[in-house]
DNA sequence: CGGCACTAAATTTTT
DNA sequence: TTTAGTGCCG
């Protein structure tokens, strides 16, 4: 067969290796891509596997729809009838179709971050406990990492550990937040990101023939970028692949840059022992990049202790040096990057699309695009906040769902009074404490508000309750389309926005009307069988603006490094390579967080194909303020052999010179010394925790190793378990004697 | 109940 | 710097 031919031979092992278990190692820019979808390829055309049966899931929807469209060129359309999503949606999907199994209604609606914290909040207010100490983010991110190593609240709360571990780090309430958010999102019909893969095990836990039927379904089932999975994800992969065992994950554990979102690399290494006749090829030869490029991010990665060996390596040309750049400013740095894009535009022919800035924060993409405006060069901007997040679009949005759900509490509470019909908080309050109390559906209460309210809130509500009746009655008829301009008309809600005749009120309009062009595209698609409201929302919830790339114009691409994963351009500037910044202070918490920083930059350095830059700037303005910056220790840890100096820096201000005798001063600021390297405090407090304390990465905690926790004090690590999914840690306290702590929760302070 | 003015916090990454 | 949340007054 020709596609075969265009393959090397790891490259083929992997693609005609199609029954077992396999395990691809892909370095960067290695084809990873390629032989996925020629696997795919492979096992319809070759083994004339039925694309019905095969499962292939990514991260991103962007990821599959760029696998799905290769698929297509290579089979055609059957290619279509192939599975490939992300796990959310592919999940989303079965959960809708099983629902009722697990007791959830079908059309359930799912919660973002915003909704889920805003819950929280309310909660957490209900419950009157300090939500300073509560704030929604940590609870939530405390929720999201006890779901993602499938901890249920009753298991959550039942564990001695956990509960320790909370009221050490002075929030004992946590377990019973959890209770109550997840009774609330059952209440109101809703999951979150997590639940989708969460309830996914439950699903398949409890009923055997919902698994069975999936298990016979797929008979092939295959995971990109496997070093991002954590450890609900692999579980149900594990899960469906255990009667056919044709399992084939790709990864890169030098490219895993999401472990703070749960993503556990032990899932490569369990992989062997869960799989012992595991088929193991490693992809080395890198096709993207030049040599300068390959070696200066091998030189990176290097670095790194945690890691598995391979030897990524290209045949490629040399290519050009890397180049550094100095700027004295943040907004200096927009300007040299724009100049230098202009330049290389001339000089070497390139279209803006051959460019991309990388940066560490979405924050920083405000001083690249003013500079690249003034040199009129068109760019866009992947990420960041995204459509979906709009106001606008939420409440639009928030509509549909109370009309699809209308138990969805936060959907309620965005559309009650917006726009303005005279129902305030107290009433809001009334109705939520009252199907609360009698423990009936909001919706009823809304229904029958006269009853809870008396007078002219009161007939708002029944108003309003007759307005979201009257939605549903279209939404059993129409299509989402036709469904959603009513409602954005009937509710007011467009000519709210449209007599707002500012800027932002003219802009608000307008996307308003770009979400009803997308509810008609999706309409229009004939790939979406279901066309009501429901399915559309199912569909939009799991969407994020990074996704819809249709863009035809020629622009220059700004996105941060972790939505670069996967891409590739020509020329590739990375800016803000500043110490705080990148590596990020809030990150700077162990070893493993360094690491995956510089995983992190590992990826930032090899998405370019031809030419690299590495920025920074001596001064930035963050929170409204000037400050002094230090450049990032990354930029020593480069092989200075492929690196040179922009013209404008002296050879004597090379960053290893700067970082030693401190910055030179910039536009009269004098650089501010990185923070004395105190690791130790010298002193040993007992009860207190040390005034730096903050909690290290414990993944790899050992036995005899010291660490601190916040209320026990000093210890000594006797012992480490395992226990099921949880890790325990046996340690001696000084003052407290021996403890045993559940080290996914346990704030330690390792003290090396 | 709604609007205005003040204060506090945010900028780590994403499904 | 900007946004979101809160409190006070009409």
């Amino acid at each position: 067969m020709d596609y075969l031919k265009e393959l090397n031979p790891p490259q083929l092992q992997a693609v005609q290796h199609t029954d077992g278990p396999v395990m691809i190692i892909a370095g960067a820019g290695s084809g990873k891509t390629r032989v996925l979808t020629y696997r795919i390829a492979h096992l319809i055309y070759a083994k004339g596997i039925d694309p019905f049966n095969i499962l292939s899931l990514t991260f991103t929807n962007k990821a599959a729809a760029e696998m799905k469209h290769r698929i297509e060129m290579l089979v055609g359309l059957e290619a279509r009838n192939t599975w490939m999503g992300t796990f959310h949606s592919v999940f989303a999907k079965i959960l809708r179709v099983e629902a009722g199994k697990i007791g959830y209604p079908s059309n359930f609606t799912i919660y973002d971050s915003d909704d889920s914290k805003s819950l929280i909040r309310t909660l957490v207010k209900e419950m009157r406990i300090d939500d300073k100490v509560y704030k929604p983010s940590v609870v939530l991110s405390r929720i999201s990492g006890a779901k993602n190593r499938l901890i249920s609240w009753q298991a959550y709360q039942d564990d001695p550990y956990v509960k320790a571990d909370d009221e050490a780090a002075m929030k004992p309430h946590m377990g019973a937040i959890y209770e109550k958010y997840q009774k609330r999102l059952f209440k109101s019909g809703a999951m979150d990101f997590d639940d989708l893969l969460f309830n996914t095990n439950v699903l398949f836990r409890d009923h055997l023939d919902v698994l069975n039927k999936y298990q016979q379904r797929f008979k092939y089932v295959m995971v990109d970028e496997f070093q991002d999975t954590n450890i609900s994800q692999y579980l149900i992969t594990k899960k469906l692949a255990a009667v056919h065992q044709n399992i084939c994950v790709v990864g890169d554990d030098a490219q895993s840059i999401y472990a703070f979102r749960g993503a556990d690399i032990q899932n490569i290494l369990n992989f062997e022992k869960d799989y012992p006749d595991l088929f193991v090829v490693k992809l080395e030869q890198n096709y993207r990049s030049t040599k300068t490029i390959v070696e200066a991010a091998n030189s990176i990665i290097d670095k790194n202790k945690a890691q598995l060996k391979k030897l990524v390596w290209t045949s490629n040309p040399e290519g050009e040096l890397i180049e550094l750049i100095k700027a004295t400013s943040d907004g200096e740095e927009g300007r040299i990057v724009a100049n230098t894009i202009f330049e290389e535009k001339n000089n070497k022919k390139l279209n803006n699309s051959d460019f991309a800035i990388l940066y560490r924060t979405n924050s920083q993409s405000r001083s690249m695009e003013e500079a690249l405006r003034k040199m009129n060069l068109t760019y866009k901007i992947v990420g960041g906040l995204s459509f979906y997040q709009r106001k606008e679009i939420k409440d639009l949005m928030a509509y549909m769902r109370f009309t699809v759900n209308p138990v969805d509490e936060e959907a309620f509470k965005r559309v009650i009074n917006y726009p303005k019909r005279g129902i305030g908080d107290t009433s809001v309050e009334k109705i939520l404490v009252a199907a609360y109390d009698h423990d009936i559906p909001l919706w009823e209460v809304v229904k029958n508000a006269h009853s809870f309210l008396p007078g002219r809130a009161g007939s708002s509500v029944d108003d309003f309750a007759t307005m979201i009746k009257a939605f549903q009655i279209e939404v059993e008829r129409k299509d989402a389309f036709e469904v959603a301009s009513s409602i954005a008309k009937q509710s007011g809600l467009l000519r709210e926005l449209y007599e707002d005749k500012t800027i932002e009120g003219l802009n608000r309009y307008e996307n308003v009307q770009e979400l009803l062009n997308a509810i008609k595209e999706y309409v229009d698609n004939p790939e979406n069988e279901d066309k009501s409201l429901g399915s559309f929302l199912q569909e939009i919830a799991l969407l994020t603006d990074n996704d819809q790339d249709k863009d035809k114009t020629d622009a220059i691409t700004l996105m941060t490094i972790h939505s670069s994963k996967g891409l590739e351009f020509r020329q590739v500037f990375v800016v803000g390579m500043e110490e705080d910044l990148f590596p990020s202070q809030m990150m700077m918490q162990s070893r493993e967080d360094l690491e995956e920083e510089r995983r992190l930059f590992y990826v930032a350095t090899t998405r370019a194909m031809d030419k690299l830059y590495l920025t920074y700037a001596l001064s930035r303005y963050r929170f409204g303020r000037l400050l002094n910056c230090e450049p990032s220790r990354f930029l020593e840890e480069v092989d200075q052999n492929m690196i040179k100096v922009n013209k404008r820096m002296s050879s004597k201000d090379m960053p290893g010179a700067l970082r030693k005798e401190g910055l030179p001063g910039a536009g009269g600021f004098v650089g501010i010394k990185r923070q004395p390297e105190s690791r130790q405090p010298s002193q040993l407090k007992i009860h207190t925790p040390s005034p730096d304390f903050k909690p290290s990465n414990t993944n790899n905690l050992k036995a005899a190793q010291l660490v601190e926790h916040p209320k026990f004090g000093f210890g000594k690590v006797q012992k480490i378990e395992t226990e099921g999914l949880n890790k325990k840690a046996t340690i001696q306290f000084e003052h407290f004697g021996e403890k045993t702590l559940l080290l996914s929760f346990a704030k330690l302070r390792i003290i090396d």
